[in-house]
DNA sequence: CTGTTAGCGCCTTCAG
DNA sequence: CTGAAGGCGCTAACAG
């Protein structure tokens, strides 16, 4: 298998001419050295004909750049991270980087772990969405690589970060929920101590102060983000028996997996319980009443975090001092 | 930034060793050249404090081999093909490799600028999800670079493969409402001639044929890809107005698409029509009724692909003769 | 305008 | 057991 690919040298000897002039040409730099066209127009000729295709590692090796850019996201499998993988690819290859990705199930060995391999891989950057008790990693590895952090930052440590306004949703959020009467609004949230998290949180709290509601801290519930199925029922039975009239989630697997929870117990939606989330996963269009949610703005921060990463990467600093929040979009449905 | 990172050549000088020696024992050959453990000991635990870390960019010029695997899907956003690729990105990992990926959306062209780009990058081979009039590309890039099929199949050319039992799944899930005593099942396919498809209409044909029940032409609906938006509410009204009282969805898009027409236009699945569909998505799970279906078996799928693959790296074997077919699994629920 | 020549960092014989 | 040297394929000066 695998017939000798063939190499520069190759066909600088089929044209009897150098493998200098020949890289330079194949490498786009014939104008500005100066090579006829018509020398230019043979080679490129030739080595289509000879089927060349450059060796990216040779050139990378030469170069110091490998033309890789490192995605660190906390799951691929999960929809709303393999959109922004999707984005990132996009804007990737616009640029002329490829993107090879990698999974930390928000565990920050495993991130390490692949920071590590991505290093030695020499990726010419690194996107990552960090986890819980990663800052240290993160702001160390800071010298090795320029990152951009997206989805959350860190509040322990500098780092350029795009991330969507988790406070203005979660505001705007609570607030179509107090519009429409409910007095006692339950907040489900992850237990991991994150940014989006936390700002979530403090949009929920302010849209209930602004509005007069007393902030009840029975009403906000942490569940494990490792044992959903098991923690999650419980803290729902908790809030509806503290008198809850109305849901805030903080995310679509907590929304997602309550609903299932909600159709068990044969909980109304809409009826019983006024629900908003965060998130816009398919389920929420489809299910009936549809959910009120807010949608990140996946598309933009994905485009941003590149453009940002990329120019990172030219300017060669390790911290640009960009901290960008992009807002996302309301969408009322008939849950709340 | 960048603080010059340290090669072998430095933790050799710094040691007063050779090159050779650091090399040998980094890469975990020192027992099999006999070298001292005191040696070796010393070796590593300098590279660590040094914080050493290969250049697999060098490494794989010279070992030619990259250590990459490039991965093809349809579109990494799709949460089908976004778990295939946690899947395959875990059982790469195990076996030392790390994995890059790119989208098709179908167009052969597209794939064939990706196959490129991998190629130069010198990947060590391709799992690829072969899209419609990419049989010629796929059988030419065959001689290049190790390549495994996954999901489907072509039938103009040789290829290695491993999917799902696409004409089982279809037979089972058809058979779910022969038995409930639907007479007219209607099926909504892509337009798309893939293997895949085919093989779950052939499927839906012979369980209709093996109950009796005459195939009716006109309650197979093929529907474009691209359009779904506008081409799936005409075909389903055509489909209820010939008289149809139940369907099968051959993909979790055509299916999750129907859902809402059907509740914009106040029909109710489980009551007014049975529903059947191909794939597991949330939306499946989460909708009442609950939709009955045939989950995919993505995990082994992919799992099977990676080592096929890494089999077929060793090998250097053009082609293996693997055609790999693994059953999913009927989930019944209250749609039929 | 084109040719020559060092390496990029690493691995791998081949001598000692 | 250890050191020296060549070369993977490509680019970037620097010569002509």
């Amino acid at each position: 298998m695998k017939s000798k690919r063939v190499k520069l040298v190759d066909i600088a000897a089929k044209l009897n001419v150098s493998v200098g002039l020949v890289s330079l040409v194949l490498s786009g730099k014939a104008k500005e050295n100066r090579i006829s066209e018509a020398m230019a127009k043979k080679v490129i000729e030739t080595a289509n004909e000879m089927g060349y295709s450059v060796n990216q590692l040779a050139r990378g090796l030469r170069t110091g750049k490998s033309g890789i850019i490192g995605l660190l996201v906390a799951d691929i499998a999960n929809p709303y991270f393999g959109k922004m993988a999707r984005f990132i690819e996009n804007e990737a290859s616009k640029l002329g980087y490829q993107v090879m990705f990698g999974s930390s199930d928000e565990n920050p060995d495993k991130l390490r772990q692949l920071i590590d391999v991505f290093v030695s891989r020499q990726v010419d950057g690194i996107i990552v969405v960090p986890v819980k008790g990663s800052d240290e990693l993160l702001s160390k590895e800071a010298f090795q690589v320029p990152i951009i952090f997206i989805d959350r930052y860190c509040d322990n440590i500098q780092q350029d970060y795009v991330c969507s306004d988790n406070f203005e949703g979660a505001f705007q959020l609570c607030n179509v929920l107090i519009k429409k009467g409910f007095r006692k609004i339950a907040a489900m949230v992850y237990n991991t101590d994150l940014s989006n998290n936390r700002d979530r949180i403090k949009g929920y709290k302010a849209a209930l102060a602004e509005a007069g509601l007393d902030v009840d801290e029975n009403l906000i519930h942490e569940v494990a983000f490792q044992h959903l199925e098991t923690r999650l029922e419980p803290a729902l039975k908790s809030a509806i028996n503290a008198g809850c009239d109305a849901f805030f989630f903080a995310n679509n697997s907590l929304g997602i997996e309550s609903i299932k929870l909600f159709n068990q117990s044969g909980i109304k939606i809409g009826e019983d319980l006024g629900m908003v989330s965060f998130d816009n996963p398919e389920v929420y269009h489809v299910v009936k009443p549809g959910i009120t949610c807010y949608e990140q703005p996946i598309e933009a921060m994905s485009q941003f975090a590149v453009k940002l990463l990329c120019d990172k990467i030219k300017s060669k600093e390790k911290y640009i001092n960009v901290n960008k929040m992009l807002t996302g979009n309301l969408i009322l449905r008939d849950s709340s």
